[in-house]
DNA sequence: AGCACGCCGACT
DNA sequence: GTCGGCGTGCTC
């Protein structure tokens, strides 16, 4: 192994457990006689009381301004637990999210990497086999229960204590007192189990490339061989200054993306370097994996989230000591400590699973393009409906088209229908959920034994106005977004629309500005609502119903979905999670009631995400010979997003889409920050929120160059005001640049911080609340 | 985050 | 005088 021994005078460590106001890297001096690595996992003494914390050494100099440089008091851990790109990434992440260097080297390695020396077990081996048979045969064996376990370690050679016990139903003390007879020793072992990689399914036959997904193959491979132009900066100088080897495999539904990254991969494992594939994690299924694991075999490591705590550190020890070449995995195996990457794959990149939720908030493709640029590795990016950032990129020369369009299965697209809920409240037995067109169809689709799925917006916090006669949506001026209806904390009667980014509030209004009508409605659809009503037009078949209240459990998920796939039911409603994941030939139709909300959940992504369920949704009907038919029922159908996703024009889509990001300054033209302060007490938070505001302002103030084009908001209570007992008040900054944000993020960590209050900060959340 | 230092008031 | 309250500042 290439591991990086400590040779020079001092030590540079980072606390694994510092806040942000002291984390730094600090200089020790070595244990005597020791040998010490970048990467290893030590103790040291810590402040004025000396109190034992851990940290990892991360540098090591011949000169300190210092003249106490304490000594390490031990060393927990003797192989090093991190690579050197792993801890330059790892400060590269504390510039970016504002974390500390100990938070993101936690959030780099699995959490029982620090538990090593725990995840032994006790081991046991006879010291001299032929003297114990000798033993054995001459019956020197004083009681049976010493018999069987030296028979039994005759056989196995050694075992561990658990199962020794176990197995010949025997205590721990004859194994003690044969230790002592000096028969047997016992050992500490690392606990190695089988993982479960046993889901080896056959691979049909060796699919026939078509020529687009050669020529993808080709033009991604011929990146990889271009010079790359020199940085003239430091490596940790931003991605601009790089050649990124960057493209985005734009290919539909059964284009086969997979096959390609399956060649490519293939052609990188040859040239002995080696590559992280990532995948959301709800399609890591058996037969994703298989395909895999068919093709690498045990070169492939394979992290889900079916893996116990031991399972994933012993696959991640694995990769560590280079036995693993490929790794598969969901968000978090963009860390895998891989040496050489020469590959790097976001399948799916549109998802949002590949964005933390939790400190560091970090993405998936930010970690990609440093670990790209660190290895000097391709990325790929691929999608049927990428992101309108990443398909930006690629109309800027910062990343590769390559289009795949043609499907393997030519299956006939389904049918696309639109129900005018405005025209329906006209029908006598309207039921406020089911267009007559869908009842209809839904009939004749039971009739014939065929499966229906109904989706339904998650209706949450963000519930919108808008006219269920013309079908307008208030929308906030400024910003282009829904706004969404909340009530005044102070007066629970009095409801209000706020715009989640620029904080403008606007009266409940009952009449409509556009039609007069007296049909201003905020109550959204619910799926228990869809249910209720589904029952009563069809009491003899039989729906499941999958939302966050019927999803519970681990499994809940993926048993609701089993089970409507085998038929248990005619119908499944839910929401957005039914669109992801598995295939169902026998659904023919597909419901989206209430289109709108989907298309309004007040923040700048609500139309890309539309688009790419509506899309997803249609390709759930209509897999099998029959042509489906999807039903899209709403007030609002007159809308550029639904149209073009009927039609499945990915770039009317993103065209249009584009100019609204470029006219409301939102990614990739703008940046959105957000800082929020929560605390328990209203009036601190409250105070704590202006006096940021105040010295952010002054700050911009002193540099009115660099931070052009900033808007910072004054503060305001965050959409959901309290949470957890918790008051909180936000700020919002809106930049042309990520930079001119971290810069002000930077004013904010350096600031000091009242106690009794918590400060996060994230750039272009997903959510506003 | 911890922990010590220190500057102030209450108390044997 | 001295014990202890917590505000302030530092941590290699």
């Amino acid at each position: 192994m290439s591991e990086v021994m400590i040779s020079k005078k001092y030590l540079k460590v980072y606390l694994l457990d510092a806040t942000l106001e002291f984390d730094a890297e600090y200089i020790y001096l070595p244990l005597p006689n020791e040998e010490h690595y970048i990467g290893q996992l030590v103790e040291v003494p810590f402040g004025r009381g000396n109190s034992l914390r851990r940290a990892i050494i991360t540098d090591q100099t011949d000169h300190s301004e210092f003249k106490n440089v304490k000594e390490i008091t031990k060393i927990i851990i003797k192989s090093p637990i991190y690579l050197s790109d792993q801890i330059s990434l790892a400060k590269e992440m504390k510039r970016r999210y504002f974390c500390s260097v100990g938070q993101a080297l936690k959030t780099i390695s699995p959490p029982t990497v620090f538990e090593v020396g725990k995840k032994t077990a006790r081991a046991c081996k006879l010291i001299d086999p032929q003297e114990a048979k000798d033993l054995l045969a001459g019956e020197g064996f004083t009681s049976l229960q010493q018999q069987r376990v030296v028979e039994m370690l005759l056989q196995v050679d050694s075992a561990l204590a658990q199962e020794i016990t176990q197995a010949c139903q025997v205590s721990d003390s004859v194994l003690k007192t044969l230790e002592r007879k000096n028969i047997l020793e016992i050992f500490t072992e690392k606990v190695e189990r089988e993982v479960e990689n046993n889901l080896v399914w056959s691979e049909p036959e060796v699919e026939h490339l078509n020529l687009e997904q050669e020529k993808a193959i080709q033009g991604i491979l011929q990146l990889a061989k271009q010079k790359p132009v020199s940085s003239n900066k430091s490596s940790s100088d931003s991605e601009q200054e790089y050649l990124l080897r960057e493209s985005l495999l734009f290919g539909i539904t059964g284009s086969g993306k997979t096959e390609v990254y399956l060649r490519i991969a293939q052609d990188i494992i040859n040239q002995r370097r080696t590559v992280i594939i990532l995948v959301p994690e709800i399609s890591l299924t058996p037969l994703m994996i298989s395909r895999f694991t068919n093709k690498f075999a045990d070169k492939i490591a394979v992290l889900h989230s079916r893996l116990t705590v031991t399972q994933r550190f012993e696959q991640w020890q694995k990769i560590l000591n280079q036995e693993k070449q490929i790794v598969v995995g969901a968000r978090s195996a963009i860390f895998a400590p891989l040496k050489n990457i020469g590959l790097i794959v976001i399948d799916e990149e549109q998802e949002t699973s590949y964005r933390s939720e939790t400190t560091p908030r970090y993405v998936a493709h930010d970690i990609a393009r440093i670990r790209a640029i660190q290895h000097d590795s391709l990325l790929i990016l691929g999608s049927a409906t990428p992101s309108v950032e990443t398909f930006h990129r690629t109309e800027i020369g910062k990343s590769r088209l390559f289009k795949l369009t043609q499907r393997a299965k030519q299956a006939p697209l389904p049918k696309v229908h639109f129900c005018a809920m405005n025209q329906e409240h006209a029908r006598p037995d309207f039921d406020g959920v089911f267009s007559r067109k869908l009842l209809t169809n839904l009939q004749n689709t039971f009739d014939k034994g065929g499966q229906a799925m109904l989706f339904i917006n998650r209706r949450g916090f963000a519930a919108i106005l808008q006219c269920n006669s013309c079908g307008y949506v208030v929308k906030c001026p400024n910003c282009e977004v829904a706004m969404t209806r909340h009530t005044n904390q102070h007066n629970r009667r009095a409801k209000r629309l706020i715009c989640h980014y620029c904080g403008l509030i606007k009266p409940v209004m009952t009449t409509c500005p556009v039609c007069q009508s007296e049909q201003m409605d905020s109550s959204g659809l619910g799926t228990q609502m869809v249910e209720d009503a589904f029952y009563k037009h069809f009491p003899d078949y039989r729906a499941l119903r999958m939302d966050f209240d019927t999803t519970v459990g681990l499994n809940a998920h993926q048993e609701i979905l089993t089970a409507f796939g085998e038929g248990e039911a005619d119908c499944l409603i839910g929401t957005q999670m039914i669109a992801k994941g598995h295939d169902f030939p026998n659904v023919q139709t597909v419901g989206i009631l209430a289109v709108d909300s989907l298309l309004n959940t007040g923040t700048y992504k609500s139309e890309e995400r539309a688009f790419q369920l509506l899309t997803q949704a249609a390709g759930r009907s209509g897999r099998s010979d029959i042509q489906g038919n999807v039903f899209l029922q709403g007030y609002g159908l007159d809308n550029h997003v639904i149209k073009s996703a009927a039609e499945q024009d990915y770039l009317k889509f993103y065209k249009a889409q584009l100019e609204f990001r470029k006219r409301a300054e939102f990614p990739p033209f703008g940046q959105i920050g957000i800082i929020m302060i929560q605390g328990l007490v209203e009036r601190t938070v409250r105070n704590e929120a202006t006096n940021l505001f105040i010295s952010l302002q002054k700050a911009m103030q002193n540099d009115v160059e660099y931070f052009k084009g900033v808007t910072l908001y004054t503060p305001a209570p965050a959409p959901i005001a309290r949470l957890r007992k918790r008051y909180r008040y936000r700020l919002i900054i809106k930049s042309p640049k990520v930079l001119q944000i971290a810069q002000m993020f930077y004013f904010i960590s350096r600031r000091k911080k009242p106690s009794g209050v918590g400060i996060s900060l994230d750039i272009n959340p997903e959510h506003m609340l």
